[in-house]
DNA sequence: CTGTTAGCGCGTTCAT
DNA sequence: ATGAACGCGCTAACAG
């Protein structure tokens, strides 16, 4: 079943010219006889001929691709990230590879390995969990990399990020002036970086409004299950340290907070009367839930969008290398009915 | 910045060899002695060779890439299929280029045609809207393809979907037997055929019982909002027809039927009591709302790895061409209480 | 205006 | 056991 490829030397043995004429008058380059030239397009299009990108990116060194690296697709908050990221993507005519590393720092560097055999021209790396590696492969390789949402010590790589640690605090000061005090953190052991920011934002704020931060339980990852899980573990631990549940929550994520709340629920205590809970991320389904869920907005699509301006930045400049550069985002605040 | 790619050539003259022995000794191929072999390989890893799977591919002809197509990223009925076929590839060795075609079908074409110029081994289409035409791309190409929850008619290309059909009537089966009788529908305008067969189970069933299929609403798209919009048009129009709201709403899938609770507890209807409500899909969040959604679960993930599977097997039989075959898969009623 | 030559990086014959 | 030559499909550099 495998047709041969038509390739650009068929046309040009139709038409009676050179293969690399046919390649002019595809590309509308040079000056040549128009009679020929739509001679040459019209019988393109006649035999349905496709160019073959992979030749063409062998000799101009540039594959119109660019990897995106995600820990998982299955995530709300990467999915939207990634539609960003493939409408600027398309929008410069590049193609994306997608690799998922299921967060595993082995299988991330294998997959970015992969990339880079595959001649793509940048990667975009979400959350990663083993940023300051990439210097060195920046130096090695030459590769233009960004970041995004990886906290990356020594700011030696293009990155861009959320500013995860200010959003925390104005969450937890909300739930303060809400007049909480015992305040617990769901926490995320495969959060990484993340979790170490929005973690410190919860005791930094705490402390300044003379408040302990007391109690804190890590889901066993960030999904809907992680945050079940937590919430079950963390209500004993309040019940022991106050003799009564937390009065409000502070979440790793939605997704989490979303787990958290079914269990909280199935414990007859109700949101936010009970306990108020708070997310972070601002996933579409945050608004419909009962309660509406409040949470820190991130500009998710945007952050895709500039991340890709970006990695197409360092593509295009390769001769002048762009110095690295950090743009942190800022998020907003939503305030619904769970806290 | 951009360092030349280190090539097999390069590591030939280091080693004082020609590149064909480096190319068989990362092979593994041929027979020589092991001393040169060691020695090749070793430096190989010193200087970081990696091979060039884009060379690689124009010489062989196949370039261990498969395209997905998808309506857009931020589904999770997509991600979750999407992360079956990732993981099913990546043990095959096999990359994956993405593209989103905003149920847009002459960007799907569009895509699937770059997709081609990118020489893919193969290519899956979840949901596609042209599934028609890619029969004659099969015919002039020759490139495998692989249908995900398209019902073309014709049955002339290789396809997996889920029997929507029955899993609609188990649905509406249980509404039924529930005692709930004026059952509406919340449609979905830009779902193509998959609207018309959970459409389809919906009338065909209520029919079967004797009972009116009287009242229907299009949401605009199949996400939160359009659940939202359509609940909001279908309750006035409910008041008119029976004076008062549907007893059960039967919805299009998971994520609209979270936008209509949202408007149902808006209005001041309790879910079930007032108003039952199923989706379709069990995506994940479905067992976490309130109330927990009743829905029919479809075998996302094992689709994914069966129409890579198949993919693979195309690709790999291409010498002994496979008639076309559509897998139908069988989904399962999950119960739970909205309905 | 167009054809010739060369080469991107690799795998695959053939020779040796 | 290893090297020389060729070609995958395309573009870039020169010729003419």
């Amino acid at each position: 079943m495998a047709k041969k490829r038509i390739s650009i030397k068929d046309i040009a043995k139709l038409a009676g010219v050179s293969s690399p004429t046919v390649s002019r008058a595809l590309h509308g380059d040079g000056r040549m006889s128009s009679a020929t030239r739509n001679r040459i397009i019209q019988l393109a299009n006649e035999i349905g001929y496709t160019p073959s990108l992979v030749a063409r990116g062998l000799v101009t060194q540039r594959s119109h691709c660019v990897g995106l690296v995600v820990p998982t697709f299955a995530d709300p908050f990467h999915s939207e990230v990634a539609q960003g990221i493939e409408e600027e993507a398309r929008r410069h005519h590049y193609s994306l590879f997608l690799a998922s590393t299921g967060v595993d720092p082995a299988r991330e560097l294998a997959v970015v390995r992969t990339m880079h055999g595959r001649q793509v021209d940048g990667i975009i790396v979400s959350a990663s969990r083993v940023g300051n590696q990439y210097a060195e492969l920046l130096h090695d390789t030459g590769l233009p990399i960004v970041l995004i949402n990886a906290h990356v010590a020594g700011n030696n790589i293009h990155s861009i990020y959320h500013d995860d640690y200010k959003g925390g605090c104005q969450l937890v000061d909300h739930l303060i002036e809400r007049g909480y005090r015992r305040i617990a953190y769901i926490g995320n052991k495969r959060g990484g970086q993340i979790d170490v920011e929005r973690r410190r934002a919860w005791i930094d704020t705490l402390h300044a409004a003379r408040l302990p931060a007391a109690l804190a339980v890590n889901g066993p990852n960030g999904r809907l299950q992680g945050g079940s899980i937590a919430a079950e573990q963390l209500l004993p631990q309040a019940q022991t340290l106050w003799g009564a549940p937390p009065q409000a929550i502070y979440c790793y994520n939605d997704t989490m907070a979303i787990g958290a709340m079914a269990v909280l629920r199935q414990q007859g205590l109700r949101i936010p009367t009970d306990v108020a809970l708070t997310g972070f991320d601002d996933i579409d389904v945050a608004a419909f839930l009962e309660p509406p869920l409040t949470t820190l907005r991130q500009p998710r699509h945007k952050m895709g969008v500039e991340a890709m301006k970006a990695l197409l930045t360092l593509i295009n400049e390769e001769s002048n290398p762009v110095p690295p550069q950090a743009t942190i985002m800022q998020g907003e605040l939503i305030i619904r009915h769970s806290a």
